[in-house]
DNA sequence: CCAAAAGTGTTGGGGCTACACCCATGA
DNA sequence: TCATGGGTGTAGCCCCAACACTTTTGG
C-alpha cells in the first residue's frame, strides 16, 4: 500500500459470487443460475455479479441475493465472506477477481428465476453436475466452510425461520455434516451453551403431524460457542439412523 | 458471473495487505512499514503492494512477504488468506480492493527495510500506534483470526523452527492468546494429537541456559488437530503465571 | 545447593455417550 | 393402540485440570 502510481497498476474486473444454502426438508441445497453465453454456456454456476462504482463487495452481494432469490427481507439474512479467488486465468476473457460469500437462508421461499439469468433452481447439494468457471471450487469451499463454523458459531440459527424448534436444529447439523445425532445429547448441548438459543415462553408447535408437540426458541445472543458443539469423527461412536 | 459487458463494470485497483507475525523473546510482534508520501506519510502501515498482471492475490502475497522481509526461503512459510476489504472510501484517492494475508514466519531474521518503503520494523503486537488506511482493522482480525485457528489447526508450528522444543510451541499458544498454559497438560495434548508432531530421534536441545535439555520435535503430517486444542475461558481455572 | 525447565504420575470432578424410559400427539 | 418425535434420567467411561514429584541442567 504504497508507491501509487496510477499507471503502475492494472485495472481488474472485481465481481462477488454467492454460495447460497438453504435447507429443504432435510436436504442442504444450493441455488445456481444457468448460464445463457457463452462461456460455459448452459452450464450451472453460482448467482453473482459485478460491484457498482460505489459498492463495497458486501453490499453488492447483499444486492444480489435479493435479486436472484426474490426474498424481501434481505437485511436479516445471513452472509459471510469466504475468500477471494484471483488467479489469472479463472476466466478465459478478461481478469475477473471475484470475492465470493456464503450465504444461508432459512427455506427456499420459492423457485426462482430472477435477474438476468436464463433459469434459477435449488439443486440439492452434491447432485450439481459440473459447474462453470471455478465454482465447483468455491462451492467445495463453502461448504467445508460451514461445516466448520456450525461447531463454533451459532451459525446454525441462521437456517432456521425466526421461531424453531431443537428437532429443526439438529437437522441443520445432520444436513450440513451428513450424519446422525442423538437427539437427547443434542439438546442437552445446545441448551447447556450459554446464548445459544432461548426459549420462547409457553407457545409449542406440532412437528410435522406426528409427535408430541416440541417447544420454540429463538437465536439467542451469542455468536461463538462455548464450548463448541463438535462434530463427531470416526473413532467416536456417536451416531443413530 | 453472467451479462459480461466490457463496458458495464468499473476497474478497480487490487492490492494485497500483509499481517506478518513473528515470535522473539515470548512477545508476538508484527511487521510494519512507515509509509514515505501522502496519505498517512510518516504513519505506519501494513505491507503491501498492487497485484501484476498475471498475479495471482496469493502470489503477489508471496513476492511482497519476500520483498519486504528479506527471506529467501519465502516459499516454505506460512501464508493464509484472511478476507477482502472492499469499502469504498477506504482509500481517499482511488477506489482500492485489497486482499489481505496472514503470515506467520518463525523468528524475525532481521530488521528489515527491503522494497521501497522508508522504513520497516517488528513492532510488539499491541504497541503499534494508529495504523495507516483501514489497517487497524485488518491487523485486529487477523490476530483474531490466528487465535482461533490454533484451536484446530496445526498453525503454531509455522512460527517455531524446523525443529523445536514443546516448550518453545506453548509460548506460541501463550504469546497469542495472551494466556499461561500448564506445561505438563499442555505436552500430553500435543503427544495426544495424532499428526501435530514427531519427534526426532536422540536429539535435544538446552533451552536458553538453564533447565533440562528437551526433546526436538518437527511439525507432523497433520494440518487440522482432533481433538482441538481449545483455549482456556475464564469460568475454566487453568493457568500459572 | 538452589533455581529453572523438562518430563511423569496421580487423583477427583465433570462431561459426555449410549441407552432406557416417559409424554403427547396424529392416524 | 401404535408409530413418531419431544423430553428426562442415568450409569459408566473417559477426559482433563490441578497439582505433586523426579530429572537434568546452569549458576
Amino acid at each position: 500500500m504504497h508507491g501509487y502510481d496510477r499507471h503502475a497498476y492494472e485495472p481488474f474486473a472485481v465481481t462477488v459470487d454467492l454460495a447460497v444454502f438453504t435447507l429443504r426438508a432435510g436436504r442442504l441445497r444450493i441455488l445456481l443460475v444457468e448460464r445463457g453465453e457463452e462461456p460455459y454456456a448452459g452450464s450451472w454456476a453460482l448467482p453473482g455479479g459485478f460491484l457498482k462504482p460505489d459498492e463495497s463487495a458486501e453490499t453488492a452481494a447483499r444486492r444480489e441475493l435479493a435479486e436472484e432469490t426474490g426474498l424481501a427481507d434481505v437485511a436479516g439474512l445471513h452472509l459471510e465472506q469466504l475468500r477471494t479467488y484471483s488467479e489469472p486465468d479463472r476466466d478465459p476473457r478478461m481478469r475477473v477477481v471475484s470475492v465470493a460469500f456464503t450465504a444461508l437462508v432459512p427455506d427456499a421461499p420459492q423457485a426462482v428465476g430472477g435477474g438476468d439469468a436464463a433459469q434459477a433452481a435449488w439443486l440439492p447439494f452434491g447432485e450439481q453436475g459440473p459447474l462453470a468457471f471455478d465454482h465447483d471450487r468455491i462451492l467445495a469451499d463453502a461448504h467445508h466452510r460451514i461445516g466448520v463454523e456450525l461447531e463454533r458459531t451459532s451459525l446454525a440459527t441462521a437456517f432456521c425461520p425466526p421461531e424453531f424448534t431443537l428437532g429443526e436444529l439438529r437437522q441443520v447439523y445432520e444436513a450440513v455434516w451428513d450424519t446422525g445425532l442423538d437427539p437427547a445429547n443434542f439438546r442437552r448441548k445446545v441448551l447447556g451453551t450459554p446464548g445459544f438459543v432461548t426459549q420462547v415462553p409457553g407457545e409449542s408447535r406440532l412437528t410435522g403431524g406426528r409427535g408430541k408437540p416440541a417447544a420454540l426458541y429463538r437465536a439467542g445472543g451469542a455468536t461463538t460457542l462455548h464450548p463448541p458443539l463438535l462434530k463427531p469423527r470416526p473413532g467416536s461412536t456417536e451416531g443413530p439412523s
